[in-house]
DNA sequence: GCTAATTAGATGTAGGTACATATATTAGCA
DNA sequence: TGCTAATATATGTACCTACATCTAATTAGC
């Protein structure tokens, strides 16, 4: 119903091919919302997410490729986010002492009050707008999960 | 399971939570492994999104705004998108007789038959890709048009 | 211990999204 | 009719992805 109406259609070859296009409209919508709740804060989805990784290692420092492998998109370029957010001053970088190759990053006071006070309005929103019980969450999960095994 | 090792993290508030990251994260893997399918052939997912709402309509052609609210992601720039179709002699644009403001845009033989390969290559893969019954697809279907209401 | 291979990160480029603005054309209406 | 508002598309800009390539630093192998 809600995905005929969006893309104007309701010619699907199979329900398999429904549930693709379904996943691809769904995330997109979750992304929208997500960033329309931060533009008040003036930074990006994706530079969001790079603060809250940072976070969940706070104090301590993170190496970029530590970021990278923790992103949902597995091909951001994070060194280019990094860019952006040392430009607001919200990370700072700093060379590893231990291998010269590295570059750490940490969230400055500025990032960590920037993202407290953003999450503080983009988690409830969001989780609010997911009209989903824990049960359904849970048995979306399970076929998600299913949904692309290593061995095709 | 998946998602956790894809992210590094089992950390999650709630399922729902969880959920969101997931469709987000399944999203991404639909959209990486269709483009990998797609490079052979030169285009772009986007691209091939173009031509295959143009086929829908063909041999009428389509104006620019009609594509656009067919398309996934809806702020696609569709004008954009075409003039790399344009480039590539796969699709063509027409004025409209009847609204001098109109681009009509219609499938050139060679995008017909681009979209035809193509199609014949991605659409097996990504199914197949896809490990999901007929009935699991459907529950998922419904899972994800309750989502977001519009009410919220 | 020195060179080759590997690794981390930065950077270039092409294509895309999101959104604001520009331009042309048509519709609406006093 | 003539003027304004609305509409269709194109275009500019900032940010992002995908991917190739570059540079510096480290490790592996002999």
């Amino acid at each position: 119903m809600k995905l005929e109406q969006a893309i104007q259609t309701s010619r699907f070859s199979s329900e398999k091919h429904k549930a693709i296009l379904n996943i691809l409209y769904t995330a997109w919508l979750l992304k929208t919302t997500i960033s329309q709740e931060l533009k008040p804060f003036g930074i990006s989805h994706e530079q969001y997410n790079v603060l809250r990784i940072l976070k969940g290692s706070a104090p301590t420092a993170m190496r970029v490729k530590d970021i990278a492998c923790r992103m949902i998109e597995k091909n951001s370029n994070i060194p280019r986010i990094i860019d952006k957010l040392e430009d607001k001053k919200l990370v700072k970088r700093l060379v590893s002492k231990e291998d010269n190759r590295e570059t750490l990053i940490r969230l400055t006071p500025a990032g960590v009050s920037l993202l407290e006070a953003s999450t503080k309005m983009v988690q409830p929103n969001t989780i609010r707008s997911i009209k989903l019980s824990e049960k359904e969450s849970l048995y979306l999960n399970r076929l998600l999960d299913g949904i692309t095994d290593s061995d095709n």
